[in-house]
DNA sequence: TAATTAAAAGATATTCTTGTCCTTTTCTGG
DNA sequence: CCAGAAAAGGACAAGAATATCTTTTAATTA
């Protein structure tokens, strides 16, 4: 098992990889960008799409169209992103997958777990989307293979 | 996403369940198990089969046969159970799902997410299959909904 | 040894995730 | 207004995860 869901992580590539095209000024195609993250290409756009519906990302369509990511928007939470594809339960679901358990009725897990899901939400929280635009830039870091 | 598979969780909590009913020097027979943790039976039984296959827990056939860790087992890290049925990825793979990444070819999320992996690690390193056994014994904790 | 018990094994069904294909809509530039 | 570009939308396909059913094997005990 892997943190995210597949679809998750080629969300938050392709909205790494579009928010810092965004912040030279320009918009990028699906083309574009499933080649940038090495992901497969009509999948990516089903995930766009939806991203777009929800919000979390601009589109246009026609000639020099493609997608975007506002100044405003760049500086959102991934948590958001990744609520909006991969929902809350990595922030507040059980370890065990108990719907009942609470600090009142905790699975073996609860106490530990709580620490953990806690880092994970204030990682998310605290990283915006645009976050890495300059290191991306420079080629510092990857969002391929 | 859970942190764990659904197969994951329903094993985490059959082997909990099974620990302590050994510790008291039991076998538990699937039925039994599967009410105990409020799994599909026959479901469990293939996850309990797969793990008797790979030594992490015993079984003996016939009347008054069952499922059951010897002391040993019980002192076994959860770390083993997870990385059995859900593989490593939790403790080495990257977030964003990306082969290459590494510390001389990072993700964004590289560094964030290695204190999150070793935190995650640690913990299931640090708690045993028998850890709980007491408290499930007295009715503190819940393995149930 | 026969009957019973319980897990093992194999086959199949269902559901969800991931991925692809094709058509439609919308926008832009000439 | 027309042609082309690009995303949106709907339908479908493949694969993996989850769940169930049936038969077989092994052990116990009477």
């Amino acid at each position: 098992m892997a943190i995210f869901s597949k679809t998750c992580e080629y969300a938050i590539r392709a909205v790494f990889y579009i928010a810092h095209k965004s912040s030279l000024g320009s918009k990028v195609g699906i083309k574009d960008i499933a080649a940038g993250i090495d992901s497969p290409e009509l999948y990516l756009a089903k995930i766009l799409q939806d991203l777009s519906r929800k919000g979390l990302i601009k589109s246009a369509k026609g000639p020099n169209g493609g997608f975007y990511i506002d100044e405003a928007a760049r500086a959102r939470p991934l948590s958001d992103l990744v609520e909006a594809v991969d929902g809350n339960g990595l922030f507040y679901g059980c370890a065990l997958g108990l719907k009942q358990c609470s600090e009142i009725n905790p699975c073996p897990l609860h106490n530990q777990f709580k620490a953990i899901r806690d880092q994970i939400y204030l990682l998310l929280h605290q990283t915006t989307l645009g976050e890495f635009n300059q290191e991306l830039l420079k080629g510092l870091l990857s969002l391929k293979k």
